[in-house]
DNA sequence: TTCTTTAAGATTGTCGACAATTTATGGTTA
DNA sequence: TAACCATAAATTGTCGACAATCTTAAAGAA
């Protein structure tokens, strides 16, 4: 019995193991977005039966990876720029709402360590550099600490289980770096001040306009993607 | 092919049938909340194989109605305070959303309709006296209403497939009925107004007032129904 | 007695095969 | 040629059986 690094997820058997792999396959494009999923192929791709790979097929539609039609079958979903608005404004109004509860219940030593991995992230050179890591793995860890620390089981799993991949598959597949890295690292800064000072009606405020800051990098970066 | 009645669902296959009725069941108490299920049981009891069966379970999961441990099993949710308060935070910041997006765009025929099927409830003696139609169903098509006119896809799937069922569950199971029926009128009717002024703001202010009202009224009947 | 170990029983995970449905193919007709 | 229908092929849905794992209960040691 292992551990996915990305979503904490155990894995214990073997559809376990085939919906990850199938999961990081879709995220970043190995499988193509809105293709065709056939069963038998697949199963016998990862040697594994039907029965297994089916059981896997389920965990990504809940994950809203792939979409199913009765007796018809699956297809990867696609990325639309509609698509995207739609996650983003979940994603804004739900991690508004981690990131108020996060104010109101962090403890002085959590704040503390979030505010050493922000520093951490800033003497990297890779940070000044704007490379990728404090894009993907970084922010990734810093939004994925506040989500935690909001203590709302419920709010943790529909985030990093539910709209997380999903718009891991947005960045991935759209290669997000660039010029928006110091800028959001700011926006890091002043919500962990916020949280310091359990304000959290600041810090919700913040971490909503944060993410559509975000929305916006992304989505220009789609229409220029899609123009090609 | 059917359709059933609550979540729209298209009934195609065995194990939609069974989905179904399985969350009917969960959600009306038949299946007590917290017990085990055990697999060969109901699939001679539902007369499927327990890959269908399965499939079923599989999609119970994903709208949070039972909860499962890989060589162990399926349990159904066992209702809690605190997880109330969880759900009913998530569904604020969704609903209120949803609110926001609905006075947005919802056009001005809907809008009228909206308030013609507040009319119907008003007029409808039973709402008057408080009986739990209103409370239930009326209540149920109110709010379902709003959340379609926010046009946004992924949210109304996460709230009426992922959501609501749960949220049904503690009501029904709890026997949401009482004072608070006339006063949960004007509240709609204050939405209402909002949603046809297109004021947004106001609009996702009210929504998430009116469902903190409900979460207080459910949580009181909740300690009233734990002290027996 | 109480705790640990072990074996039996029951439950879940996985497999391959069959049935039902959809999709592709090819032939017929207007 | 285009549209339609019938047939064949492929895909998904469902089933029963076996393997792997967990749970329970009995037996033995401290």
């Amino acid at each position: 019995m292992t551990q996915d690094a990305f979503s904490k997820t155990l894995i214990t058997t073997a559809s376990d193991q085939v919906f990850v792999d199938m999961r990081r396959e879709i995220v970043e494009g190995s499988i193509a977005q809105g293709s065709k999923i056939s069963e038998p192929e697949l199963a016998k791709r990862y040697g594994v039966s039907r029965a297994t790979l089916r059981e896997a097929l389920n965990r990504l539609e809940s994950c809203y990876l792939i979409e199913r039609k009765a007796n018809v079958g699956c297809r990867v979903v696609a990325l639309t720029a509609e698509r995207l608005i739609e996650v983003y404004q979940v994603r804004s109004a739900l991690e508004g709402l981690a990131c108020r509860l996060a104010a109101d219940n962090m403890a002085a030593d959590e704040v503390q360590s979030l505010k050493q991995l922000l520093n951490q992230h800033l003497q990297t050179q890779r940070v000044k550099e704007g490379e990728s890591y404090y894009q993907e793995a970084g922010d990734l860890d810093f939004h994925y600490r506040i989500i935690k620390a909001s203590k709302n089981e419920h709010l943790i799993h529909l985030l990093s289980n539910g709209l997380y991949q999903l718009i891991r598959m947005y960045r991935v597949q759209m290669g997000m770096v660039g010029p928006r890295v110091s800028k959001a690292f700011d926006e890091h800064l002043a919500i962990i001040n916020a949280i310091e000072n359990h304000d959290g009606e600041l810090a919700e405020m913040l971490m909503k306009r944060h993410i559509n800051a975000s929305q916006s990098n992304i989505q220009a970066k789609f229409e220029r993607y899609k123009s090609i």
